[in-house]
RNA sequence: GGUCCAGUAGCUCAGCUGGAUAGAGCAACUGCCUUCUAAGCAGUAGGUCUCAGGUUCGAAUCCUGACUGGAUCACCA
């Protein structure tokens, strides 16, 4: 039981037996005492008083006194503050849980026990993975980490993106432009190889849009359909009646021009290709179909290969090609009890006005699905194939009113897992001009961005750390594990639902609330406890000494690992992690400088601050763990 | 226009299930390597917690309303 547990229950219990009255351990309000107060953990007695009927500082009085005497062996004084009952604890009862602990390798904490799958990365099979697609397998595996850490079993799963326009592009200009070139031809990594063709694809579109819009200046509507040619010169008269310079005249303005964009865009002869290529591959063309296996090998090649160095993995791929008319049997279900209805074009939608959202197309008039139905059914194959309580969706919060649709038509149509869905929304990545958008090529590649890291890591360690004992193989592996470490830890150490600022122009940081300043402090851990291993000098004895302020400073600390590692579960929050590991490795350091360990005032201090050296150790490896990074045995 | 999210130091962020004088890092400034790794430590300076009301013994935290920024409301995925 934790320590903030124990003086919950202490203080329910005493306030039975002084007061004869009984309060939950819910009701206890316990916050770690500020430094400038003495004492360790403080009681909040405000939330007491009205029950208890007594001021204050009696209650406290009274309250702290009780503590005391009941239990000498874990609360050793109190004083009371306005209206808050500061307790000091036992050094024995720090030390007790350091000899419990020095030597454990885990010490969270299993509540758990459910089946939980966690679906997170889900890229699109067009172009290679970028800033934004970090920050999700970043926070998708660490969830993953910190719900198996807490005993659930998990299963991490990932939904490739495998078809539809978007990779049609790339073949379609691969086609066009490649005169049979392929990544092995070139040494072009696969996925950066076909997001070349995916980007060539665009300026087609581009220039040939631009030819379309001049031939339209002139009056020639030569190269639409005519109903394309209807919208055109509709959106035409509807921007001449917006004349206004007000913000909302602008936005509508604007809305028109991309409408008109888009209509443009679909009737340039590249896309037309590509459009048509779509439709061979739903056929079944048997040379798309070769070639679409044969650019997405060359992806999956190049994925593999990030997702190896970043290390992320999964225990179930799926593919949106194989899944993706899966969701139409939920349509004709659906149907049938009266959840969906058809529009007279034979269009199918849901109607959910009534819970404050909007009517939603289910199947086109065509018969084809779209997104939400592909998801329909995924989310069915899913718990099929791992009967969940809980299905964990990593998905930026751009789809936010998208999962909630899905949840929500799930419930209507009697799902038994749709209350299990929850949708792990973050914020995007953005840079200080704005969003990254890959059609413009603003977007930071998740690759060169390490490969940068990497190089940054290589500069500092010149600078300021002794390498003569390295390996050219282990040089690389420390450059590799001081690179993502500082990466993961960036993008981990923020709340994820908040959007999160990169500027490229700034490196990220190796000093301060970062990744290598905490595997730095490991390292010196290490460094320490080498030393005593190598002299044979490792059996010490903790004894009964007494704690200077930072040993319980950081004894305190260490003893929360397993309280915060449930909190980070909870809130499905890995920065509640970073934050505490952070604190944890700044407390050492302090410690670290004031005190010496190899050379401590006496052997029974030796032994006691080597113990708080282990713990610290195994706290802030194990912690990192859970966020993905690894830390060095030197650096 | 509807819905949802955010606004805390110059910058990037903690703190938000209400609790004491709002904390870190970066940037700036002062010190500390003959001492277990200075990617470190100690310190100085920096705040109208967007604004206005409300609830409360007590509000950065909860409620209401403004303001600002963002997302979304596609027969795109």
């Amino acid at each position: 039981m934790s320590l903030v547990a124990t003086i919950k229950e202490a203080a329910v219990q005493a306030i039975q037996e002084k007061f004869g009255v009984t309060v939950t351990t819910a009701e206890i309000t316990i916050n770690q005492t500020k430094p400038e107060f003495e004492g360790d953990y403080t009681i909040v007695l405000f939330t007491l008083v009205k029950q208890l009927r007594k001021a204050p500082e009696q209650l406290g009085e009274e309250l702290g006194s009780h503590l005391v005497a009941a239990q000498p062996e874990v609360f050793t004084a109190f004083n009371v503050i306005k209206g808050f009952l500061n307790l000091t604890l036992a050094d024995a009862r720090f030390i007790q849980f350091l000899g419990e602990n020095y030597n454990q390798q885990s010490i969270g904490r299993l509540t758990g026990g459910k089946k939980i799958m966690v679906e997170y990365s889900s890229p699109n099979t067009n172009k290679p993975l970028h800033l934004g697609h970090l920050r999700n397998n970043f926070l998708g595996w660490s969830v993953a980490e910190i719900l198996k850490a807490t005993g659930n079993e998990v299963m991490k799963s990932c939904i490739v993106n495998d078809r539809g326009i978007h990779i049609c592009k790339s073949m379609i200009a691969w086609k066009l432009f490649g005169n049979g070139e392929t990544p092995a031809s070139t040494g072009i990594k696969g996925d950066h190889f076909v997001g070349d063709y995916y980007v060539k694809c665009e300026n087609s579109i581009k220039a040939e849009a631009a030819a379309i819009e001049e031939k339209l200046q002139a009056g020639n509507y030569g190269d639409f359909s005519e109903q394309d040619a209807k919208k055109l010169a509709m959106l035409a008269k509807q921007a001449e009646t917006i004349s206004g310079t007000t913000d909302k005249d602008k936005e509508k303005l604007k809305k028109i021009a991309e409408d008109r964009k888009e209509i443009i865009r679909a009737n340039t002869p590249i896309m037309k290709k590509a459009q048509a290529m779509l439709r061979d591959w739903e056929a079944g063309k048997p040379e798309v179909i070769d070639l679409w296996k044969r650019m997405n090998g060359w992806v999956y090649e190049g994925f593999s290969a990030t997702y190896q160095r970043i290390g992320s993995d999964f225990d179930k791929t799926y593919y949106e090609s194989e899944t993706y008319l899966l969701g139409k049997k939920f349509v004709d279900e659906g149907l049938a009890k009266g959840v969906l209805y058809r529009k007279d074009d034979g269009s199918v939608w849901i109607d959910l006005t009534a819970e404050g959202l909007d009517e939603k197309l289910l199947l086109r008039k065509d018969g084809t699905s779209v997104y939400i139905t592909q998801d329909l059914g995924l989310a069915q194959q899913k718990y099929e194939d791992f009967p969940y309580e809980q299905s964990f969706y990593v998905i930026a919060d751009e789809q936010n009113y998208h999962m909630k649709v899905l949840q929500l038509i799930l419930k209507k149509l009697g799902m038994p897992y749709a209350d299990g869905i929850y949708h792990l929304s973050y914020g995007m990545v953005e840079l200080p001009t704005g969003r990254m958008k890959s059609r413009e090529g603003t977007v930071v590649d998740a690759d060169d961005l390490v490969n940068e890291m990497v190089q940054q890591a290589e500069k500092v360690t010149a600078e300021k750390s002794n390498t003569e004992e390295f390996s050219a193989d282990e040089l690389k592996e420390l450059y590799e594990t001081i690179a993502l470490g500082a990466l993961k830890f960036f993008l981990l150490k923020v709340d994820p639902k908040k959007r999160m600022v990169f500027n490229p122009e700034e490196s990220i940081d190796f000093q301060g609330f970062t990744g290598p300043f905490i595997q730095y402090t490991h390292a010196r851990l290490k460094s320490i406890l080498r030393k005593v291993e190598s002299t044979g000098n490792a059996q010490v004895t903790t004894g009964k000494a007494s704690l200077l302020p930072l040993e319980k400073e950081l004894l305190l600390l260490l003893e929360q690992f397993g309280d915060v590692v449930q909190q980070a579960a909870t809130e499905h929050n890995p920065s509640a992690i970073s934050n505490y590991v952070y604190a944890v490795a700044k407390t050492f350091n302090s410690f670290y400088t004031a005190h010496s360990v190899l050379r401590a005032e006496s052997e029974e201090k030796k032994g006691l601050r080597l113990h708080i050296c282990r713990l610290t150790a195994t706290v802030i490896k194990n912690g990192m763990q859970l966020l993905g990074i690894r830390v060095p045995e030197r650096m």
